[in-house]
DNA sequence: TGATTAATAGGAATCATTACTACTTAAACT
DNA sequence: AGTTTAAGTAGTAATGATTCCTATTAATCA
C-alpha cells in the first residue's frame, strides 16, 4: 500500500471524530483539503483501510459507517437521529457461552443497543 | 390491514423456515404458490408485517433479512456463507449497565456473533 | 532520471429496495 | 345481493448507496 495524500486525509478525518461517519460525511470533510477528490476514492480507501485493520466498518441499520477506534467496543444507536455512541460494556460469560456452542467457531461479536438519545428525548418533550 | 392471499403466503413461508431469508428467497418460494406475485409485493408486505410486529427485520452485513421468531434472541452469522443461526445467550448485567448510562434511553439491543460455521469449516479443511 | 505500477478523478454500472400507477379485490354499507 | 370505498396488487420505473471501469497521475525504486 503506497502512501497517498487522499488516504492520509481520509484517515485523519476519521481519527478526528467520534461520530462514526458515513463515507459521504467523510467525503464532504476531506473535500475542504482536497477539493477535487472523488467519492469513489473515499470508498476505495475506506475499504483498504478497513481491510488493513487501520479502521473498522460498522453496519448501522443497513448503512455503512466507519470507526477509527480499533478497540473492541460496542455501540448505541438512536432510532430517531441515527447518532451512534460508544459503549463500554462487559459481556459477562459471553465468551464461554459462545465457545460452548459446537455449531460454529466464533471469532468476534458486536452488540448494538438501540433507543432514544437525550437530544431526541428533549425534542420530543418540547412538542 | 386487510387480508390478502399474498401476505398470508409470505407469512407462511417465513414461519416455515428458520433460515432468516432475504426478500428474494421468500419471493422465489411464494412464487410456487402464486406464480405472478411481484417482488415489490413481497417487500411491501414484509415491511407491513414488520411494522405490525408480526415478524422482525434483521440486518446482516448490509442486507435485509427477516425472522418470524418474535422472541428476543440473538444471531450467529457465518462470514463465509452468510448463514444465520439462532442464539440463546443470557447477557448478564447488560440491562443494568444500559440503564445506568445517562446519555440515552435504551429500548432494545441485539448481539451478532460472527465466525465460521461447521459446514464452511469442513470445506476449508478439505481443500 | 526513467521504468513500473499503485492510486486517482470522473463517470458509468450494479443491485437491493422503494415509489408510481392503472387495475383488482376485500370488506363495509345499503 | 349489489354498490361503494379504499387497501392491495402487478409491472415497471426510480432511487441511492456502493462498486466498477478507464485514461491519467504520481509514489517508489533501480
Ligand atoms: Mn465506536
Ligand atoms: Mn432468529
Ligand atoms: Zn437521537
Ligand atoms: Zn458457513
Amino acid at each position: 500500500m503506497r502512501k497517498s495524500k487522499q488516504r492520509d486525509a481520509i484517515l485523519q478525518v476519521l481519527q478526528g471524530t467520534d461520530s462514526h461517519p458515513t463515507a459521504e460525511w467523510i467525503f464532504s470533510r476531506v473535500r475542504r483539503e482536497i477539493p477535487n477528490i472523488s467519492l469513489g476514492t473515499v470508498y476505495r480507501n475506506l475499504n483498504q483501510l478497513a481491510d488493513g485493520h487501520l479502521i473498522q466498518r460498522i453496519f448501522d441499520d443497513g448503512h455503512l459507517r466507519f470507526d477509527a477506534n480499533l478497540h473492541r467496543h460496542d455501540h448505541f444507536r438512536c432510532i430517531h437521529c441515527q447518532r451512534i455512541l460508544d459503549l463500554e460494556v462487559e459481556l459477562v460469560g459471553l465468551d464461554e457461552a459462545i465457545s460452548d456452542d459446537d455449531r460454529f467457531n466464533a471469532t468476534g461479536y458486536s452488540l448494538e443497543v438501540t433507543g432514544v438519545c437525550n437530544e431526541c428525548q428533549h425534542e420530543t418533550e418540547e412538542i
